[in-house]
DNA sequence: AATACTTTGTGCTATTTGACACAAAGTTTC
DNA sequence: GAAACTTTGTGTCAAATAGCACAAAGTATT
């Protein structure tokens, strides 16, 4: 069934997010049909690549009209996993670890939060939101007893490869790395980084010279 | 001199920010040379692909020998113009706008956020961190007399437009946005997304069917 | 100082990614 | 119901990107 007899390439699966959006925000103005020429005008690319993407999973469109809306919104969540919950546990309650636990964005979209860590004495016990800090020593535990696959990982730069190491040790397989440092995974794992700082970085670049 | 014959590719440039937070790294264990093999294994990448990156840039090593760390990462600076200070403003100053404030990473980079607006006048006048809360009718005189060239969207995704095009109309190049909504801007300003939610998203077409 | 290493910078090739353009299939108009 | 549109899905080509591999130039060793 997904037997992908083709590889997905990761750049195509990177834009299924982006249809999803704009498929839900085209659901909640009740529009019910979309071509790939509209879609594309909303995301800014070309209608062809929103076809071609598409086509790696299926054909759901009908000449001459478009997509359905409400239904390929559907083929996409379900292609991406996205009709059920997602458990997730952060590491880090510093700063960066509060705003993350209390970004209603997550929950929104269905990944949950479900347990806090922190490799800091200090930290543990102390209440957030609506658990409290265990130690690092719990995490196996309860990785297992909260049915958890995703680490979000908000701890300083320095310890983020070690977190990441017992991340992967407990059998988590998705790792939303907030720390600046890139990685080691092994090549199952699968890893994303967010990371403001590269962007303004880069983004340097380009504004140099227009002032 | 820096007329570059050739146009740098912008997957390049948004390497170029991960060399640089190497070679600080490097730098600060007190690590003089390095070979891309070295900088390759500690990035997750090839070594030619990094000799490649930097060649668009000049010829900064040494044959048998690598690259002087302290040289290499001052060149890399210039080149992406790190090598000063960058004045932010941040609009919307919500949850995720205060977290943002409070983020001590953009300071020890050089980026300093030296405003705050936000469209609800209940927020106005609210003191966040240093400064307080303005209106974003202020938002064009602020931005004049304080040199700000970046523009930091936190707010609502509802909003997020309008208020790209306010900071676009008041001469802002680059900004970074946290909304979720694909920002439709004119061809010379630069915008970086944040957006974790599709990262997550992203990501679970490769947890489906782990377990 | 000669031999054996190491490592850069880059020409070249392979692979990946994106876009064009068109037949096929549907819709709308008259 | 025929003619004029519209839009998909995809074969094909074009462009962008990544990696190989090697001459050139340096370093280390004996």
């Amino acid at each position: 069934m997904s037997t992908d007899s083709v590889e997905v390439p990761e750049v195509v699966v990177l834009r299924l997010p982006l249809y999803v959006r704009a498929l839900s925000q085209l659901m909640s103005e009740s529009i019910d049909v979309v071509s790939s020429q509209q879609l594309g005008s909303l995301l800014q690319m070309t209608p062809a690549q929103i076809r071609k993407d598409l086509s790696y999973f299926g054909r759901f469109g009908k000449q001459g009209r478009g997509y359905d809306v409400r239904f390929l919104l559907s083929e996409l969540q379900e292609i991406l996993g996205l009709n059920r919950e997602w458990r997730a546990c952060l590491v880090g309650v510093g700063r960066l670890g509060r705003a993350i636990i209390n970004y209603p964005g997550f929950y929104r979209e269905n990944f949950r939060i479900v347990a806090a860590f922190d490799g800091d004495r200090a930290q543990v016990g102390n209440t957030i939101g609506e658990f409290s800090v265990q130690p690092m020593s719990e995490l196996s535990e309860t990785v297992t007893e909260k049915n958890i696959s995703i680490g979000i990982v908000a701890v300083p730069a320095q310890q983020a490869q070690s977190v990441i190491d017992v991340l992967i040790s407990n059998d988590i397989k998705g790792i939303l790395n907030y720390a600046p440092v890139a990685a080691k995974v092994p090549m199952n794992i699968v890893v994303r980084n967010i990371d403001p700082v590269l962007s303004l970085q880069s983004m340097t670049f380009y504004l140099r010279g227009l002032e």
